[in-house]
DNA sequence: GGTTCCCTCCAAGCCCGCCTTATGCTCGGC
DNA sequence: GCCGAGCATAAGGCGGGCTTGGAGGGAACC
C-alpha cells in the first residue's frame, strides 16, 4: 500500500473524540488509554494532511475536515458493523443457506429428520435438496452448486480422497424373493444359489455392483428388468418375475405385499456418506447440517 | 474494544481475493507478497469465524459469508475513498471555507486583495468576511464563529499570547489639520503644539491611545467629536473644525480634500495583525489566506 | 489570589501484529 | 513423468500501537 490510508479504528477514534468531546473521554468510552486516543489522532491528522479538531480552552471543536470525515464516518462505520452482523448470524447459525444434493432412497428417510432438526434448531437457516447420485453430485460440489453430497459406497473411492467424507450408516444389502418362492423364509440365502434366477436389478451403479458380487460368487446374473425406481423393483418381484437384491434401507420405505426378504451370503453393505468439500466443512451451516446428518443416521 | 474488529484493509484484501480470484494476483494488485494475503484472510476468517471463501482445484469461489463482506465492502470503500478525497480536497486547497472578521479599514484594503488573490490561485475556496474589532473578532475566534480575526495593535499584547499573530504591516499614525491651518505644510510636527487644539478622534480604543499618547506628550485632549468613520472625521477636520490623528492606512483610503497630513513627533505605530488558533493555522485554507493576506500587505 | 483538579502532551518501554524471505507441498498442464 | 503456478508454513525483522510515568497548563473553586 503507498501512502497511509485510512482505517476503520481511525474513524471509530475520531467520533468518539467528537462525540465527547475530549481526548480522556473518548479513551474511557474506548476503554483505553487517553495518550491511545492522542497518537491515533495525531497519526489521522497526519495522513489527513489537515487538522481535524481545534481545542481553545477547554471546548474542541472539529474543522472541516474533522466534520466531513465524521459525516463520512457515520456511514461507513454503519456499514461496517452491518457486515459485521450479517457474519456473526451466518456464524452463529442465525442464517445460512445450505444446499444438499442426495441420491434418490437418502432423501427420503435421512434428510428429512435432519432438516427437520436443523430448521427446529436453527430456524434462520434454509436448506434445500435436490436428488443427484455420484458422480454428477460430486460434479457440483465442486463446481459450487450444493455444499452436501449424499452418496454411498460398496467400497473404498479414492476418487474422494480430496474431500471430507463423513460416513452416515451402513446399510446391508438384503435379497428379496417373491413370497411364493422356494427361499422364502430362508434365514439365510447364499448368492451363488440364485444364480439361475432371473433378476431385476436397481440404479446403474447398483447394476454394476450387483455384477461384480455376482461374479464373485462363480456367475453372471441375467438381468431381464433394470430400474432406479425402488418400488417398481419390489413390485416386480412380487409379481414373480425374478429376484433383487436391495438395500435395507431402500426396502423399508417401500410395502412389500408378496415379497420375502432374506439375508444374504456372503453378507454385503454399502457406506452411506455425507461428502464436502474441506473448506465447506467449516462453514457453521454446514458443519451443523452434517452433524445433524449424523445423527439423524444414529 | 474486545474481540478483533473488521478493519478497511481486510477488506481491501478481501476484494482484491475476490476479483482476481487468487491470493497471488490479489497479492501483485495489492502491491504486497502472497504470504501477506495469506495471513490477512487468514485473521479475517477467524475474525469472521467461519471459511470466506473455498478453493476446488484452482478456481476460488465466496461462501454466503464472503459474499455478505464483499457486498457491504463495495459500499464501506466506496465510503472511504470518498472521504479520503474529500478530505484530500480540503488538504490540498481544492475546497474549504474561510471565515474572516475584519476591522474597518483593513477590510478595505488588505482583504480584497487577499481574498483575489486566494480565489485566483484556488478557486474552489471560499472565503467570507464580516467586519468587527477586538475584543468581540478574538472572541469569534475563540467560539470557532470564524478562523482569522484582524486586528491591529499600539502595544504588546499579552492577550493574544495563545494565539497566532501573523504581523502583516506597521502604519504610521499622521496628524490631519485643516488646509488652512498654521501647521500645515510643516514637515513635522510635534504632539505636543497641538495641544491646545480641538480633537477629532477615531473609534474608542484608537481614542483611548490617542490620549495616552498626549498624556505622555503632557497635555489631554480636548475631544470634540469622536466617530469610528475615517471619511467623517477627514471632514470634520477639512471643515476646519479640529485635528486628528489617523493610520496612514485609512487616510489613504480617502479623498482628503482641504485637509494635510503630516508627520508626528514621537512617531506613532500600529502593527496591523491576523490573528487565528495555532490549530487552525495548520490548515490549509487558513494558511494559505495568511500567506496572501500578509503577500498583500508587503 | 492561591490551590486543586482535570486534561493534554511528552518520553520510554513493551508487545503485538504485519510483512518479508525462504521452503515445502499440491495440483494442473504439457 | 516433468514442470510451473499457487498456496501454506516457519522464522526473522520491523514498525506501530498501547501503556506507564511524569510534567505542564488551564479552569474552577475556595
Amino acid at each position: 500500500m503507498l501512502g497511509p490510508m485510512i482505517e476503520a479504528r481511525h474513524l471509530r477514534v475520531l467520533r468518539a473524540v467528537a462525540r465527547t468531546g475530549s481526548y480522556s473521554a473518548a479513551a474511557r468510552q474506548l476503554g483505553c488509554t487517553q495518550p491511545a486516543v492522542s497518537q491515533q489522532m495525531k497519526a489521522l491528522e497526519l495522513s489527513a494532511g489537515t487538522p481535524l479538531l481545534v481545542r481553545t480552552g477547554r471546548e474542541t471543536r472539529l474543522t472541516e475536515a474533522g466534520e466531513a470525515l465524521v459525516r463520512h464516518a457515520a456511514g461507513i462505520l454503519a456499514g461496517l458493523t452491518a457486515a459485521e452482523e450479517e457474519v456473526a448470524a451466518l456464524a452463529g447459525l442465525r442464517a445460512g443457506r445450505v444446499r444438499i444434493v442426495s441420491f434418490p432412497s437418502g432423501s427420503s428417510t435421512l434428510v428429512p429428520t435432519a432438516v427437520a432438526a436443523m430448521r427446529n434448531d436453527h430456524p434462520g437457516t434454509r436448506v434445500s435438496l435436490v436428488e443427484g447420485e455420484p458422480p454428477g453430485s460430486v460434479e457440483m460440489l465442486r463446481a459450487g452448486d450444493c455444499e452436501i453430497a449424499l452418496a454411498f459406497r460398496y467400497a473404498p473411492s479414492p476418487e474422494w480422497d480430496d474431500l471430507v467424507v463423513r460416513p452416515l450408516l451402513t446399510d446391508r444389502l438384503v435379497g428379496l424373493v417373491p413370497g411364493t418362492h422356494r427361499f422364502a423364509g430362508e434365514p439365510v440365502v447364499g448368492i451363488g444359489t440364485l444364480a439361475e434366477e432371473p433378476w431385476i436389478a436397481g440404479c446403474p451403479r447398483c447394476r454394476g455392483h450387483l455384477v461384480d458380487v455376482c461374479e464373485r460368487a462363480g456367475f453372471t446374473p441375467r438381468v431381464d428388468f433394470a430400474t432406479d425406481d425402488y418400488p417398481a423393483v419390489v413390485g416386480l418381484v412380487g409379481a414373480g418375475l425374478g429376484v433383487a437384491v436391495l438395500p435395507e434401507l431402500a426396502v423399508r420405505s417401500v410395502r412389500t405385499h408378496g415379497v420375502a426378504t432374506v439375508r444374504l451370503e456372503p453378507d454385503v453393505r454399502r457406506e452411506v456418506v455425507a461428502l464436502t468439500l474441506p473448506d465447506l466443512a467449516r462453514v457453521p451451516v454446514v458443519g451443523g447440517m452434517l452433524d445433524r446428518l449424523e445423527a439423524a443416521a444414529g
